[in-house]
RNA sequence: GGAGGAUUAGCUCAGCCGGGAGAGCACCUGCCUUACAAGCAGGGGGUCGCAGGUUCGAACCCUGCAUCCUCCA
């Protein structure tokens, strides 16, 4: 083994290994009960960033413990075809080739997707591979799959039946740049600083005019009449006049509706009901014109006059101008409002009036709602998280799934080429030569949102995957997509197998970036995952990500962070050496925990029982964090610092049965430890617990280290808090008075009774090893040398003669320092335990605590008054 | 406008059921001790955002306020 852990040289191989034995496969043992996860299939469009290797090491840490913990495991890999991304990147790619797609044909354009999909599919896996994700390749998914494609028909055809699903011609969100439609909350709103537009429009056959505003002038030639609301007094009038539109000319009604807000700016709203949904809505109650002007690409169309074919935003600077000349735009003022943008490509969307398909989502979410009543619920993680799902599911509205794209599940509806009748089938109808297929396909989350049913095997109901894995057990993903994906995942789920999806859904925050912004192409602050690989290893990256925050919290990335989890891993690789190169011909059958143990030993023992319980706990709470850092300090501050240290003594000694006895609890305390660190650190601890005496193929596959009572000892555990706290105040003295332990002291300890003199002195070796005494003298009678540093620890008093190193005003000072310490201690218990209210009111074991310590407080108190004043006689 | 989160050491964050404020990094001092100098030993550093309240006891529970962030409308 080398001195240095180095993380590339074991990971290297390790996967393959894990691979070829299909530990990460589903056993056939049927009598274990069955735990599944499915992963949130990433984008097949690129690479997995930051938060896809926070979000999967999760996963991978469950479900490596519960395997180890005795279930069959599914963890189940796939990709999602992500229709809007990846069309545009293919798009993107042909643009470059001097290509589109209209030119190429449907076919062969998803010909060319297909080749991309295939390219980055084994670029994901390779990632998958460094970050060791213990996957069950041999169920692998991809949503355009064909038994998820029958899934998402099935799912289409059957709430089209219902009356769930509807086609019509309403106002949706359109994305003039990849030029589709997008569900609302594909829209993402931002502040702009843009304009407010007044204008005043002439009544018919008057002098009088009617004053406006608008943000969006170039929608004024889509206006078909103007709305004030029926009670402004303002405005009684004229209800039932004519406008005239400028510029177009359009006669147009003022009509009266409650929606007007009569405070809102002149209390007078032109209505464009083909380009706003609430414009849409009046122009239904009123029954006016739709005049749609402009195209899908964002430019303007032969309704907008001489302005046809200008960009919406070129048209707008046109209008206005024309519109001031003519003055009819009489004030522009600037005005600080929301815009919309398209969550995928950022351009600014357009409320444009179309014909898509929509899932009715009322009756749906009602049922999700209900669920979360029963014991059927889905369990938040944290739970807050439930009320913001909640919310949304009580305030839905209609979901818009069809897009105009081509890369995606194509909607499985026909129209008659001749009477125009709608046909909506799994299959396409009969006499396919007079019927023609709608062109677009699905919202690419109306597939995902069957992922963990889909990719089971249903709608084959008795298919076996789905019968034993299904309900999943655990989802884990993103607060960010609650409602992309798992608000549509649990009415999915409840509507089509009558059962919640998954029992707990685990929600993590964001990576941010060392400043705490989002990583993000365009600021360039983004940190490539298998770069902190190459420099760490997957190992260190993972115990990070897992330690790192709070379920729920964000993550700031730090560089330096990943480094001190390298040292940690480090430390283990070198704990571990020490560990082999004293256990030569050692092998798994020579382990023997019955012999007489030291004190290390039993205490060593003691404190895995409790590390064991402590992480066991915590990975099954997701309380990764915590789990995590009583592994650090149970590795760290207790296996290295002081079992290693003193197990050098049995190790470097000659007496045979201790060496046996002490290899075999090393032995022992790092394999359980390598089991329990394994789900975190799963490329580093194979690698020792394969070099360890140890009986099996994979600890991937090794049984999850269990508490064992009969090696909790107290009495141990108390005995080394006394023994740390001698060698600690022995030291601390040394290092007063610049005296390092290669250079030999007296130490002198007065015990308060014999029962600690045997105590320390059956522990006398250790004393020896960390104090280095040149002469060791255990009694109850120990007479105050004359000129010696001293401390006092519970049950003792230790006396170091340091004649000529000592500065005795510096001595006074500490001794003073000390006094005042125990002082404030003394008067603090001792006021609470004066309190009645204490004594009566908190727990026994509590106010028994406070007693124990005012007395351990007053016997120190005493011992160092007394020790002052002896230096000042 | 509504909801949620955050505010703890110089920095980044833990602190789970209310019972003496913790870690990593950084900083200071001393050590190349035969597992690890990316280490070891010792040390300094906190008005737990502010103000009230509940309680024998509050970083933790309640109310209000302040600042920052996110989501929804």
């Amino acid at each position: 083994m080398s001195s240095k852990y180095n993380p590339n040289e074991i990971e290297k191989d390790m996967y393959r290994f894990w691979v070829e034995g299909k530990f990460f496969e589903t056993t056939d043992e049927k009598e274990k009960e069955p735990f599944t996860i499915v992963i949130p299939p990433p984008n097949v469009t690129g690479r997995l960033h930051l938060g896809h290797a926070w979000d999967t090491t999760m996963q991978d840490t469950i479900s490596r413990m519960k395997r180890m913990q005795g279930y069959d495991v599914l963890w189940l890999p796939g990709m999602d075809h992500a229709g809007i991304a990846t069309q545009a990147k293919v798009e993107a790619k042909l643009k470059e080739q001097g290509e589109n797609r209209h030119d190429l044909g449907r076919e062969k354009f998803l010909d060319i997707s297909w080749d991309w999909k295939e390219e980055y599919a084994d670029f994901i896996r390779s990632q998958w591979e460094k970050l060791g994700l213990g996957l069950d390749y041999s169920r692998e998914r991809f949503t355009l799959d064909s038994g998820l494609s029958d899934a998402v028909r099935e799912v289409f055809v059957t709430l089209y039946e219902k009356g769930l699903i509807y086609r019509g011609e309403y106002i949706i969100n359109w994305d003039p740049d990849t030029q589709t439609a997008l569900s609302d909350i594909e829209v993402e709103y931002a502040e702009v600083q843009g304009k407010f537009y007044h204008m005043r429009y002439p009544i018919k056959d008057s002098d009088e005019t009617i004053e406006i505003a608008t943000t969006r002038p170039e929608t004024m030639l889509g206006d078909t009449a103007v709305a004030v609301h029926p009670d402004d007094e303002r405005y009684q009038h004229l209800l039932g006049k004519t406008v005239v539109l400028p510029i177009v000319g359009r006669e147009m009604e003022i009509v009266a509706d409650t929606y007007v807000d009569m405070e809102m700016g002149s209390g007078a709203v032109k209505i464009t009901p083909a380009h706003d949904p609430n414009d849409f809505e009046i122009g239904n109650r009123h029954d006016l014109e739709r005049i749609l002007v402009m195209n899908e690409d964002g430019s303007m169309n032969e309704n907008a006059g001489h302005y046809q074919g200008m960009d919406r935003f070129e048209c707008r600077k046109q209008i206005v101008n024309d519109l001031q000349e003519q003055g009819v735009l009489f004030d522009i003022e600037e005005h600080v409002h929301q815009v919309g943008h398209s969550e995928r490509s950022g351009a600014v969307v357009e409320p444009y009036l179309s014909t898509q398909w929509f899932v009715h989502m009322q009756p749906l979410a009602d049922d999700a709602i209900g669920l979360q009543d029963g014991d059927g619920k889905v369990h938040f993680v944290p739970d807050r998280f439930e009320r913001t799902y909640l919310h949304w599911m009580e305030n839905i509205r209609d979901w818009c799934i069809s897009r105009q794209l081509w890369w995606g599940h194509r909607i499985p509806a026909w129209y008659h080429k001749e009477t125009g009748e709608i046909y909506v089938g799994k299959v396409a109808p009969a006499d396919i030569e007079n019927w023609e297929q709608d062109e677009d396909v699905l919202d690419t989350w109306f597939s995902s949102a069957l992922w963990p049913f889909s990719t089971m095997g249903w709608p084959d109901e008795d298919s076996e995957d789905f019968k034993r894995y299904f309900p999943t057990d655990v989802l884990v993903t993103g607060y960010d997509i609650i409602f992309f994906w798992v608000a549509r995942m649990i009415f999915q789920s409840k509507q089509f197998t009558g059962k919640r999806p998954f029992k707990d859904v685990l929600i993590h925050g964001l990576i941010r970036d060392s400043e705490g912004r989002k990583m993000s192409k365009s600021l360039g602050n983004g940190v490539d995952p298998m770069d902190v690989i190459d420099q760490y290893g997957a190992d260190s990256l993972r115990y990070f990500l897992l330690t790192g925050s709070t379920p729920g919290q964000d993550l700031r990335f730090h560089w330096q962070k990943v480094e001190s989890t390298w040292n940690f891993a480090n430390k283990v690789w070198n704990a571990s050496r020490f560990s082999l190169m004293n256990m030569e011909n050692f092998a798994y059958e020579d382990i023997d925990l019955n012999r007489e143990k030291s004190l290390a030993d039993k205490w060593i023992l003691t404190r895995l029982n409790e590390t064991i319980e402590h992480v066991t706990k915590n990975t099954n709470k997701y309380e990764f964090g915590e789990a995590g850092r009583h592994l650090y300090n149970f590795i760290w501050d207790e296996l290295c610092d002081w079992y290693i240290e003193m197990a050098k003594l049995p190790l470097y000694g000659d007496d045979e049965q201790q060496q046996q006895t002490t290899r075999s609890v090393l032995a022992y305390v790092l394999d359980q430890t390598m089991r329990m660190l394994h789900p975190y650190m799963p490329f580093i601890t194979e690698e020792i617990w394969q070099q360890l005496p140890h009986k099996g193929e994979s600890i991937t596959v090794a049984n999850w280290p269990e508490i064992k009572p009969a090696f909790h000892d107290e009495v141990a555990s108390n005995e080394m808090k006394r023994l740390v706290s001698i060698i600690k105040s022995v030291r601390n003295i040394r290092s007063e008075v610049d005296t390092p332990l290669s250079k030999q002291i007296k130490l002198y300890i007065r015990t308060e009774n014999d029962a600690i003199t045997n105590e320390l002195e059956k522990n006398r070796s250790y004393l020896d090893h960390f104090c280095n005494p040149s002469e060791l003298v255990i009694t109850t009678d120990v007479e105050t040398p004359e000129k010696a540093m001293s401390a006092v620890v519970t049950g003792a008093e230790l006396f170091l003669p340091l004649e000529g190193l000592i500065n005795f005003d510096k001595e006074i000072e500490r001794l003073e320092k000390e006094l005042t310490k125990w002082t404030r201690e003394v008067e603090r218990v001792q006021k609470k335990l004066a309190n009645e209210g204490f004594v009566n009111k908190a727990p026994e074991h509590v106010v028994d605590e406070e007693r124990q310590k005012e007395s351990d407080y007053l016997e120190k108190q005493a011992k160092v008054k007394a020790r002052l004043a002896e230096l000042r006689s």
